[in-house]
DNA sequence: CGGAATTTGTCTAAACGCGGAACATATACT
DNA sequence: AGTATATGTTCCGCGTTTAGACAAATTCCG
């Protein structure tokens, strides 16, 4: 039960069936490829001729293409498949982090065309920006069978106006309010997307999951590295908020007299699971930026700590442990506050999942108000998958099956 | 930017463009009442045409009625206004809380029509059944000059599902999945919808507020009494989430090894700004439930405590800082994972609001990420205002304005 | 091997609603 | 009284769904 905002909304024209309609067969096409025409019109309980006027729509605009002709089931005239046209068209996804920068080339469906290319970030956004336009415009051009290139997606870590194309605030870059769409796309003539990290990991969910359940509940990516990112869905759309912060569970504390985060406050979760804070957990002792750190500290990752904890470190397995515990404990504030149908986790804590499941599970349960809250589905991302380079492509790829605005 | 679900969409039939415009001509007649069938047209960018068919539909459902003519600007024919139906049309609101239940009339609108009765709460679900229906019977009764009742609302502190009319856990009350809408409708003859009491006060000031900005962004109701019950609303729409039970920011903890709250957990914000805990701070231990309690602890109220504090008693003003305190540290996680464009208040501690809203808002300063986050508006709902029974005549109203499923 | 049955995809006519313009009505100004 | 202007109604054109008929393709069966 959606109120109709009385300041902004969509009346309905005379094409405005036609265009929600479209859509739902472009995704129905999307989502049940290969799919005949008469299959379509049963499943959206239309006459086959509307479909068959949809279909030629999207035809028309090669969205979609006509392959094989199928089997018949039974007797009966054979129907031609339907797919949506991947092919040719190509999608840029660019992955700004800290240390470095990634870039990868995906369909339109976001399967991946090369291979993940990756270059050290430049904190000048110039100089970026120009290092982005020359790299990219190589890797199209060692592509040459893709012809047209849709669009480039931009996640980056930190607060984004995607409408306006700028990045408001990114901590970890020292960017304020600094327009990184507007120059990128001038110099390539390629429309950019830019948006949140954490944001376009839940986009990038949302949009590749099959399972139901997901579709019509929410769902929250929790991504967990130097610091931990957030994004939520709810109902079919990533939740923006007056300033598009929202989604911020990463500061959201376990304890408001606990250690210091980065962020200036106390006790966030943040301060708790980061890559850092279970270091520290490790080293015994404060690991934040600035402080001077010894040789072996410095080079010494998480996935080294979770080798250590495996091959019986009882120091290393305490650490993890222990973050793990808090990780749970904060999954619980965010099943209590959005009680989502799925939460997605990625991060390199993730590749101890087996060791750690178990203690995650009995935190989330010791602070979950039900039974069915502290039993939510928790689905690990690999890094493999590349989830923010995911994002960045849904980012461009999405638009185009979105719903239509109406009402 | 929404997805569609493929498994569960709502295909534009012939009816549908009617459908969505007729409904945004109803909302904008009730956002603008009176306004005339021209200013209609013109606000939906449609011709007098158009707009003037939507009316006639609405006139002949009787959902709004043609009043006087009113004055023309210029000259001209003068235009007949149009108003929203809200005579003869009454709502029965119900909200049931632990100790007393509580009943009001209102007309479709929301206009008080009666005064606020109330009677003590039976935790006996039948007895408590037959004691509602017999009350509402009369007040309608009463009110022999409404013709026809819409429908009752009822607004329950615990956990709720609408759509099968069960309340699943209210621990206040010691019920557990008891079908609570059925019999009283049977009994009534009237349709009944039940909601949790948090939700239900978000969806009252969602469709009572006029204000764009909280129309467009999301919004939060916090309700502060003996637990805190909270709603949030995005997109126009109360967050429900998997299991329903979305929105519960009172049990995100403050700190994790902080006091035990009534929810089995420790540090709960609930646990810090809860009535109790107020008090319990003001007499220095620990008053939760099933402790015996001397006399003067059993009848003394959060309101006493606050006129204590006024009144210059240092004790009593150091305990209602503390939650002060507190309160601004928990909005500010829902100020940094929803970023709401407004919080609403309510509950007996905002009565001391001119006492206590500097220490909030410096507290929720000092741990919002963004300086707007921590400029977040905060709205004062006051007791008389009713929100609760407010929220459950929403729950019947809303429906008839809500925005059609469509895509 | 040929006709019946069945399925797919296209096409046509009807129903319905928006888009645009003309028309009647009502009011103020000159 | 006449003109200008605004409101509300009516009529027709056009796009879209709805319903049904039809051609094409394929299997089944006599």
């Amino acid at each position: 039960m959606r109120k109709i905002n009385p300041h902004d909304f969509k009346v309905a024209r005379r094409g405005t069936s036609r265009e929600i309609n479209r859509q739902i067969a472009l995704n129905l096409i999307r989502a049940h490829q290969p799919i005949s025409r008469a299959d379509l019109a049963r499943l959206m309980s239309v006459r086959r001729g509307v479909a068959s006027l949809l279909v030629s729509e999207l035809l028309s605009e090669s969205l979609i293409f006509e392959g094989a002709l199928g089997e018949a089931v039974g007797r009966g005239r054979r129907p031609t498949f339907l797919y949506i046209d991947s092919r040719q068209r190509c999608v840029v996804g660019v992955d700004i982090r800290a240390s470095r920068t990634y870039i990868l080339l995906t369909d339109l469906m976001g399967k991946q065309l090369g291979v993940v290319s990756s270059f050290q970030t430049s904190r000048d956004i110039d100089v970026l920006t120009k290092d982005l336009a020359r790299r990219i415009k190589q890797m199209l051009a060692d592509f040459s069978e893709v012809s047209a290139c849709e669009g480039v997606g931009v996640a980056v870590p930190g607060m984004v106006d995607p409408a306006l194309g700028r990045v408001l605030h990114a901590p970890t870059l020292a960017w304020r309010d600094v327009n990184l769409r507007d120059p990128l796309a001038a110099a390539l003539g390629i429309p950019v997307h830019i948006e949140n990290s954490g944001k376009a990991c839940a986009l990038a969910q949302l949009w590749t999951t099959r399972s139901d359940v997901v579709a019509s509940g929410n769902s929250v990516f929790v991504s967990i590295s130097d610091g931990v990112g957030t994004g939520v869905v709810v109902n079919g759309e990533v939740m923006r908020g007056r300033h598009n912060t929202a989604g911020e569970f990463g500061h959201v504390p376990l304890n408001i007299d606990g250690p210091r985060c980065s962020c200036g406050a106390n006790g966030c979760w943040e301060a708790y699971v980061s890559n850092l804070a279970t270091l520290s957990r490790y080293f015994g002792r404060d690991l934040s930026e600035g402080r001077p750190r010894e040789a072996e500290e410095a080079s010494f990752t998480v996935e080294d700590l979770i080798a250590r904890a495996r091959a019986g470190d009882a120091k290393a397995l305490a650490a993890v442990n222990s973050t793990a515990r808090y990780l749970g404990l904060g999954l619980a504030s965010i099943v209590n506050s959005v009680d989502p149908a799925r939460i997605y986790i990625g991060g390199e804590i993730t590749t101890a999942w087996s060791l750690i499941e178990p203690i995650v599970r009995s935190a989330l349960r010791e602070r979950t108000l039900t039974d069915f809250g502290g039993a939510t589905e928790i689905h690990i991302v690999p890094a493999e998958e590349h989830p923010r380079l995911r994002g960045a492509v849904a980012l461009v790829a999405a638009p185009a099956f979105a719903a239509p605005m109406v009402a």
